[in-house]
DNA sequence: ATCGTATCCGGAACGATTCCGGATAAAATA
DNA sequence: TATTTTATCCGGAATCGTTCCGGATACGAT
């Protein structure tokens, strides 16, 4: 997760005003960025420090946060879209019980220029994800 | 994607009856399977087949496709899902543009039993996916 | 041929997300 | 500071892929 300096630098390189809400939202990333957190989270939490927030706010400053390379969404169907601050390159091991998501480290550098060059695609994204059982999940089952 | 023999075995041993709609929706998959058709296509080309089936049967049989371990699902936000026919370890080529989904094959077996030991994440599942630009788009952009 | 049960269909319900139009406030300008 | 511009906000309706429902159908075992 970027720094909040680094945050509000980005914000303003990229012409976003500094709002209380976009602020709110941005601290929630901050505190609980590990969390992985969703919309539904992000907006209660944000609420606590601006009353006013709406839903439509978060959802409209998730998708600008995203657009000025601050953060991902990993998108998922049927459940709740979650935040991706960690931006360097890492797996997200996802628990299929519980659904905590926690970042798994590893230079996992996939040759990926010569993917383009075998095939003339041109990568400017990747999703790298492990689904299964975390430790408690794997525990309290047997 | 497995083969048609395989396949109804597959399904035989899942207790899943060989229903009209049931084979439409298999032969459309061994067909087309490396489009990574979502459920409309799916639904339209079944439908030549077998002009009586509904959108619903076609979720209800992806649902049970999956549970059978004869597809996975890949799941997008706002975009339709898309089926996966390819069992084997490889990354999804996904173009922004187009919406392709092509496959690219290579033996990335990162170390998932480490992985278990030092997290203690218990691996099910994984997702690789790159996003960027097929060769045809990336032409046609300049 | 009969029967039990999985599967089917159509349509309503669902839920996360997006869209809308009028109100608000950040911040540039004077 | 007052004015102006314009991004952003809010609340609620709309969207759309997917799931759920209840009654009808048909597979395939006996
Ligand atoms: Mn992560
Ligand atoms: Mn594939
Ligand atoms: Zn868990
Ligand atoms: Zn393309």
């Amino acid at each position: 997760m970027l720094s909040r300096e680094a945050i509000i630098q980005k914000l303003k390189e990229n012409g976003l005003k500094l709002t209380s809400q976009r602020l709110a939202i941005v601290d929630v990333l901050i505190k609980k960025g590990h969390l992985h957190p969703g919309a539904g989270f992000i907006y209660k939490e944000a609420k606590k420090k601006c009353p006013s927030i709406s839903l439509s706010s978060v959802y409209a400053n998730l998708n600008e946060l995203t657009r000025s390379g601050i953060i991902k969404l990993l998108e998922f169907d049927g459940k709740e879209n979650r935040c991706e601050g960690n931006l360097e390159e890492h797996i997200n091991l996802i628990c299929e019980h519980c659904g905590k998501i926690t970042d798994f480290e590893v230079p996992v550098t996939l040759n990926q220029k010569e993917i383009t060059r075998k095939t003339g695609f041109l990568i400017t994204n990747n999703r790298l994800e492990y689904y299964g059982y975390c430790g408690e999940c794997t525990k309290s089952k047997g």
